[in-house]
Formats: structure tokens, sequence, C-alpha cells
DNA sequence: GGACGATCGCAACCCACCGTTGCGTTAGTG
DNA sequence: CACTAACGCAACGGTGGGTTGCGATCGTCC
């Protein structure tokens, strides 16, 4: 009944390194839907068996792939000027989006999300997170008096990068730093008027 | 080398509009990763092969039975002012993406649209209609002077829509009337400030 | 109403891929 | 060096997309 003796020897962390690796670059040549595990196997240089012995399941192991990938954390900006911070913002999503690695992620997290309540809040937890780090931009704009008090930073953060992401998923527009530029915008001046206040009619 | 003819006949049609509404009823229950070919055939009381002898892949079939359901246009409110007319549009997409049908379709859409750059055209295309026919909101705004000349309709449009999807897809939360309240009140206070005027800094 | 052809049902098939099992071999680790 | 976790390998079961050939319908036109 005793759990088996973990390795985490040279061996074991190589082909680890290697799947993952592989998962990320076929997720950006085939995408989520169309990602085959034998084929994942054959770019690492490893067995089927292998992955299917430390992966219980494709979903699990394009998550994990997902996660070793998505570890940065941008930090946030501070220009002293609401607008130009979000614009910053702005632009390094449209730089993530833009990137095969950062694109076939974001997919693969939509794909994924319908499949199982366990994932969608895997995600759900995963995007939260992601709009608190971006959050201190709006706090330090509310503390400059920049916006009004009560307004809700993670409202302020979606309505920057919704329009963002609506063109790479939903109408399939091309993206560039003037769409950045324009959204970063609309949301600074909707947060400057209060639109983001919470409670607000 | 001629075609053969084509026959619009009782029976054609019939079993045409049953495949398509069996295939909706399918991508509500198990989305369109887990559709099956021989479920919806099963399901129309049709036979596999008739599916496959009119629907060249599983892709055209699907995107087939969405078109024949996203033929209705929502009529453009206009009630005399703008944040209003977006509340009432914002509200719609709300009911739209919590609705099964409307769901399930939005979420097909963005699984295919990664597979073929033929398939994404085709969405991008809809979806351009689909803002055009709201539109007439805007441009009603603009001549009342409520927001400045200049103003890129589509972009008020996408703006107000956005955070809506980027719920549903994204970030997984939940969709309601106070959400849509605010990314329309979000929406008109960025028009009126003149944030989507074409070539604006 | 009869003939012709388009369409359908049916059975069987190929093939790719997910996931599993048993066994022999390699390579960390004490 | 002995021990065993981890790997390679071959083979298998199952599912589902997509195809083919043939015989049975059903619409259409004369």
């Amino acid at each position: 009944m005793s759990e088996p003796e973990r390795r985490p020897g040279g061996r074991t962390s190589r082909t680890t390194h290697s799947v993952l690796e592989a998962t990320l670059a076929e997720l950006i040549d085939h995408g989520y839907v169309e990602l085959g595990v034998e084929a994942v196997a054959a770019r690492a240089g490893v067995h089927k068996t292998t992955v299917y012995r430390r992966w219980e399941s494709k979903q699990r192991l394009v998550l994990d792939a997902l996660r070793s990938a998505a570890a940065d954390a941008l930090p946030a900006p501070d220009t002293g000027d609401l607008e130009s911070d979000l614009r910053l913002l702005a632009r390094s999503v449209v730089e993530l989006l833009t990137n095969p690695v950062g694109e076939a992620a974001v997919r693969a997290m939509v794909s994924a999300s319908s499949s199982s309540p366990e994932l969608s809040a895997t995600l759900r937890d995963y995007w939260a997170a992601r709009m608190a780090s971006m959050s201190p931009v709006v706090d330090r704009a509310r503390s400059r008096g920049e916006v009004p008090a009560g307004t809700d930073a993670a409202e302020v953060v979606k309505a920057m990068g919704a329009p963002l992401y609506l063109r790479l998923l939903v109408t399939a527009e091309p993206l560039d730093d003037e769409v950045a530029d324009r959204s970063a915008r609309a949301a600074a001046v909707a947060a400057r008027a209060g639109a983001f206040v919470a409670g607000a009619g």
C-alpha cells in the first residue's frame, strides 16, 4: 500500500520536459482538438506508453503543458497615468495573443473549458489570478484620485482585455497595437467616468 | 460530366431539416468536440451514410446547422438614448449566451474557427454582418450629437459585447443582466467621450 | 401509371487514434 | 552491486470519422 518511491533523477525530468515541450509544439501546429498523443510522444522521442503512464489523459497532459508555460506573470507597469498603464498592459496582451504559443494556449484553454467542470474551475482560478496581477494599475489610479473610489479593478482590466480576446476568438480579426491602444483608451475613459463603480446604476 | 439533377422535393428537404435539427440538439448536449455524426444520424432517424453523402465532413455539417439557426437578426432597439439602446442589446446578447443553443453555437464556432482558414473567413463575415446589424444604434446616437462624428459604430458594439463573450469563453464567470448593464454603460461612456473616433490618438 | 434516376438504408469495411496490458530492458539510487 | 522505478516494445480492444457497393425507395417527368 505504500507509495512507490519517487525518482526525481536525470532521466525522469528529462523525459518530462521533452514531453511537455513537444505537447506545446503540437498544440501550436495542430490545436487542442487535433492534438495526438502518439504524435507528441514521437516528437518527444519517447514511447506512447510513457506518456500515458505519467499523465492519465490527454486533458491532463495539455493542462500540465500549459501550466509549465504560463508561469510567467507580467509585472504591472507604473507610469503614473492610468491610460498609459493600461496601454502597456493591452500591448503585452496583444503580444501574448499574436505569439504562436500564447494563441495556442488560450485556444486550448477555451476548447478544454467546456469539457469538464473541474478543468473549468481550474481555468477560472487561473484567470482570476491573472486579472488580479494587473489590478495594481487600477488601485494606484484610485489612490491618485484618477478614478472614483469603489471602482472595481478587475472589471477595468477585463474591459481593457475583452475586445482583444473577442478579436482573436470570435470575430477572427487581426490584432495590432492600434487595437490595443483603442481598447486601453476606452477602458480608461469609462473608468474615469465611474462606469466600473461597484453597485452603480 | 453534367451535374446530376437536383431534387428539391419532399423527402430531401425533410431529411435535411431533421439532420440539421439533430445536429443542433447534439451540439447542445455534447459540444462540438464530442459531437458524433453517428449520433446525429440516429437522432435524426437517418442513416450515417446519408449524412456523409450530403455533407462532406463534420465541420461542414456543423457549419450548415449553425447557419440555419443563426438567420434570426435581432432588431436594433431605438429608445432615443445610446446607453439605453446598448443596454437592451447587451441583455439580448446575454440571453443568447445563456441559452443552451446560443452557447453551443458560439462555442462551436470558436472551436471550429482554428481548424480551417476557409471556415475562419466564413465566421469573420458572419460576425461582421452581426455587428453591422447593431450599428444603427450608434449611427442614430451620432446624428443626435450624442457621440462625436467619426465614431466607429462597429467598435462601440464590440466594446459592449466583448466583456460578455470574455466571461463565457475565457474567464468562465456567470452572465447576468447586471454584467450586461455595466458593459453597456462602459461602452456608452467611452463612446460619448470620443474613445472610438477613427484615427484618434 | 410507368419508367428513369436521385436519394436512401444497410452492411461491411479502412484507418486513425485513445487508452491499456504484460513483459523484458535500461538506468537511477542506496 | 543489487534493487527497482521508469522506459521501450508489441499487441490489443474500443470508438468514431469517413468510404464503398448494392439493393430498396421515392420523387419526377412523360
